[in-house]
DNA sequence: ATTATCTATAGATCTATAGATAATGC
DNA sequence: ATTATCTATAGATCTATAGATAATGC
């Protein structure tokens, strides 16, 4: 039996099982964020790990729990771009410093993006929990130092939140919807950095007092 | 045999016939935008249209074809606001316009605008030759349009295609994110009368000369 | 001794059809 | 006469498990 579960029982996993969880979850992640949940099959996911199906099983409880540690390891991932902005810093630089950092990871990420763009759309059946308990927190948090930020003239006034929404919504927008993204502007590396170019100077020039 | 086809075909559907394949397509929508296409069952339809199993496939040829059918039909609802653009009118008016019609099909039909989101994260396997064949001369011709606009600096000067992107991206955010907004911005209609005014002030500020 | 893998298959779920029966429209 | 609906079920697909066998680590 192989360790699922953690802290308590842990018991040191051997190299082959590392090897074979990080291949299985690799495998997960392309069929879930490409098909959803329900879309998904065990075969699919087995095939791109180059496992047997029962093999899979043998690795986690079964094809929910795979797409729950997915979901987890993604949040923590999720979250650390606007955990890192300082109060301490720049409040544009920050911004601008954080809007880079999603761009970069919608860029380097963008299976993450659709599998956490699944999940929400479906009504975020299975991550709801983590959005009320960790990401409220922390967006609370940095809605108001943004708003303390504006309050005392450092930045463009406007609602913290819906900037914060807009910034999610754009960065997130070109790996969500890369399929529609290549049919109207098939592109390279120039196409991507455009977008970078045109995404950084619109908030620029919103956030700037 | 229900007349499925069409145009050559045609042969006057009966009151009941357009009643039901309209309530299968309302379930339909339901179903599918929650789960995607492969997530979506028969069963789930059929129960949410008050119809038995094999009379919703009496009315269509399969579950594809529904899919098909609810896709095509959202294409032309999809387009008509940016067709409406007219290249004679004020420059900045028209572009406002746009965004606030954007805004209020999101409002109004979020189980479209999840719909279409579903499909195109899924790599627009059915919707596709739409996007190729119909989305596309019409991008091309509006980005030719604002671009002449701001050519002749009526306009911001910015990037055409990545504008309607980014709006494209916020408007439709509030829809598919629901589950997200709705978490972090629990609110009712304050709150989507404050997403409204912040996307259409921003969109002002950044295209007013 | 424990961990990992495989074959075979149970049991559930899903799409779709066959074929009989009921309702509707000339 | 044609249109609409129902029951029953075939056939495919899916998740998961049983139980035997092979590989690995002390």
């Amino acid at each position: 039996m192989p360790q699922t579960a953690s802290a308590t029982t842990a018991k040191k996993p051997s190299r082959i099982q590392v090897r074979n969880r990080r291949k299985i979850l690799d495998a997960a992640l392309d069929v879930f964020s490409q098909h959803g949940f329900r879309g998904a099959t065990l075969d699919q996911i087995a095939e791109a790990a180059g496992l047997s199906k029962p093999n899979v099983l043998y690795y986690f409880d079964g094809k929910e729990a795979i797409h729950v540690e997915l979901l987890n390891a993604l949040m923590a991932e999720w979250l650390a771009p606007l955990a890192e902005m300082n109060p301490q810093g720049e409040p544009l630089d920050e911004l601008m410093a954080y809007i880079a950092r999603k761009i970069e990871m919608s860029h380097t990420y963008p299976r993450e993006s659709r599998l956490f763009a699944n999940e929400i759309i479906q009504g975020a059946p299975r991550i709801g929990p983590h959005l009320d308990q960790r990401l409220k927190p922390l967006f609370d948090e940095k809605c108001a130092l943004i708003q303390n930020w504006m309050d005392t003239g450092r930045l463009a006034v406007m609602h913290p939140g819906h900037l914060i929404f807009s910034i999610w919504a754009i960065t997130q927008h070109y790996a969500d919807f890369d399929a529609q993204v290549q049919v109207l502007m098939p592109g390279t590396e120039a196409a991507q950095n455009s977008a970078r170019e045109h995404v950084e100077r619109m908030f620029r020039t919103l956030l700037t007092v």
